[in-house]
DNA sequence: CTGAAAGCGCTTACAG
DNA sequence: CTGAAAGCGCTTACAG
């Protein structure tokens, strides 16, 4: 809130010697209904004494903030940033809000009970609200589902549960990536798992699961490391996964940061990459370029994403179509860098294909 | 806003058969002036009919709305999380906010003039603004310096601006940089700037001449590329420094996105770091230690300097001391890895520091 | 201990 | 073309 000392809108009409009602019209645009000497007049009172109207008290007489709330659940990481996911959804919400003459709240949910959701984000201080891949256990989750004011979640959720959505179609994305390390020759693909309330992780791990079975290839429990999104995890999931039996020749990761702590075990322990085991990133972060060897990886449209969650949250509360619960998905594409390779012993990609038995 | 059917609280002061003023009362917790009796009906009306106060109507009639402000300019980079720098000082904002019952609001200015500054800040949406890292030649700046509501930067300012603000001492960190790069034997140490408008950048540049001259070494203009933060420019003036003649055997880098590109430059040019030529990077973001080889960089506590911004802000609000315009700052702490050593030729750091002439 | 009333700074039918 | 008045949903002296 201003200082007391603000002009208001009394102030403009004193000094304009009209009504504030002829203020609020003219500041409004609405300048077709008065006299050209008024709208004028009026224009020169608010520019003189420099009165910006006060948005609280707008807000409370139009019934709606013009402000979107994005909500990310904190007290998994600890931090916001945590996720490079949040932040290019949030700069894509930010653009469109901002062209839209939206304001934009963050909320960051530390502890995720409903008392808390409610009061966080239920309070009338957002028309509507993002909500940027929430566990999907979470009292957020659930709240959404009967939430009075528009929600667009960004991100998975499991089977059953219908919110308005915005996703990317990683289960594809993975099929593809696996059939293709299939088709280099692999026969033991290893995964470093996100953490189980993500679903985006279980979705990925079920599509890896699936692409192996339609490979004819079977999931060896311990070729899987359960991991939770973070470098660390990755640190810790390559250098357990090498001392499996068979041992991976590639291993897919949960995202770039948790492949690129991958990347830094196996140069630990001497394994070339991709010589020796070929390494698949998710997400294409910045990071993906900048490590060494360049990580093969799924991009996704963040920032793409988090415009079309604002478009959808806009066009929803300025009256348009009910959100369809049908979730808006965007492709996830292959990014093939220098990670990947075939595996040990077999080179020509194509020669692998028709294998065969390959052990 | 909540949807027209959401309870007030005169439904709730109806519900519980009292007035509205005393409903306020009790949700305020100011439930000692009550009959405990009163204080149970009201708090189970308030439950039954789930209410919440609007806090926009709480806004307005308090005078203050509860939230914090985090401005940052868009315009240059087109997006927020082009800086690292952003998210992390938004976290730390975030954390001390939330506690202390602040919500916040991120205005992403497009176009740093007059007009939008005052329209997207000063409109009564915000009790106060952290402005981060702005450039100091635009109107944010200008209209800083006379705003009506408690503002904190964070960031650099040019000499004779006063304005309440949160930095770390970049200068200090440069010179120790410096010092200890001419003790292991460089003599020739470029510099990949960032852009002019970031006053950082300018900053760091004059600590680096002085750095140089207390070292007994002179600023050639061919050791300097004009950069702007950014990876693209890491590579191209890694790529250009290196037609230099005399050849830097160190460069100093903006940032750590611009050391990794100046690495990726370097590796391509087949050039060894640090072997031949060392690389020091600036902010210890994740990537310094992602990247090979890890870089030596200088950490700047990004995370405390928002806690601070926070901290100092909601206590201008709540009417603790005027904000002092003596900056409050943060050390920059030099983290020596793999990206620095001696120049070639020269192996035993101790030996270089008294070399005397070394060319 | 409780409530009637004024007020926060706007917007918006409505009447003229 | 313009203005008086009600209203948005709260808070807060103030009186009782």
């Amino acid at each position: 809130m201003r200082p007391q000392g603000s002009p208001t809108i009394r102030d403009v009409a004193k000094h304009a010697g009209v009504s504030v009602a002829t203020v609020s019209h003219v500041l409004q645009g609405k300048s077709s209904l008065h006299a050209a000497a008024t709208v004028e007049r009026v224009r020169r009172s608010a520019e003189e004494l420099s009165y910006r109207p006060n948005r609280t008290a707008q807000n409370l007489a139009r019934r709606q903030t013009r402000t979107l709330g994005v909500v990310v659940e904190t007290m998994t990481t600890g931090r916001f940033t945590a996720n490079a996911f949040c932040v290019e959804v949030l700069d894509g919400i930010l653009d469109f809000a901002g062209e839209a003459d939206y304001q934009v709240k963050i909320v960051s949910l530390k502890c995720n009970d409903s008392q808390t959701v409610a009061q966080c984000v239920d309070n009338g201080s957002m028309d509507a609200a993002a909500l940027i891949a929430p566990n999907s256990d979470g009292a957020l989750v659930a709240w959404a589902q009967t939430a009075a004011l528009p929600i667009v979640l960004v991100g998975s959720l499991p089977d059953g549960i219908d919110i308005p959505r915005v996703d990317v179609d990683d289960e594809a994305a993975i099929l593809n990536a696996v059939r293709w390390l299939t088709e280099l020759g692999h026969r033991h693909i290893g995964i470093i798992t996100g953490p189980p309330t993500q679903w985006s992780a279980v979705r990925r791990e079920n599509a890896y699961a699936r692409a192996l079975a339609s490979a004819g290839l079977e999931a060896i429990a311990s070729l899987r490391y359960a991991g939770d999104y973070t470098y660390a995890s990755g640190q810790a999931g390559a250098a357990e996964l090498m001392t499996a039996d068979p041992r991976p020749t590639a291993i897919i990761c949960g995202n770039d940061g948790v492949a690129v702590g991958a990347l830094e075990a196996l140069h630990r322990l001497h394994i070339r990459v991709p010589d020796e085991v070929s390494i698949l990133g998710f997400d294409d972060h910045d990071v993906a370029r900048w490590c060494r060897p360049q990580l093969t990886t799924i991009r996704q449209p963040f920032h793409e994403m988090g415009v079309k969650a604002a478009e959808l949250l806009i066009t929803a509360i300025e009256g348009g179509p009910v959100l369809r619960k049908e979730p808006i998905i965007f492709p996830g594409v292959l990014v093939r860098r220098r990670s990947t390779a075939p595996p040990p012993g077999l080179s020509a990609p194509r020669g692998a294909r028709r294998g065969g038995s390959v052990p």
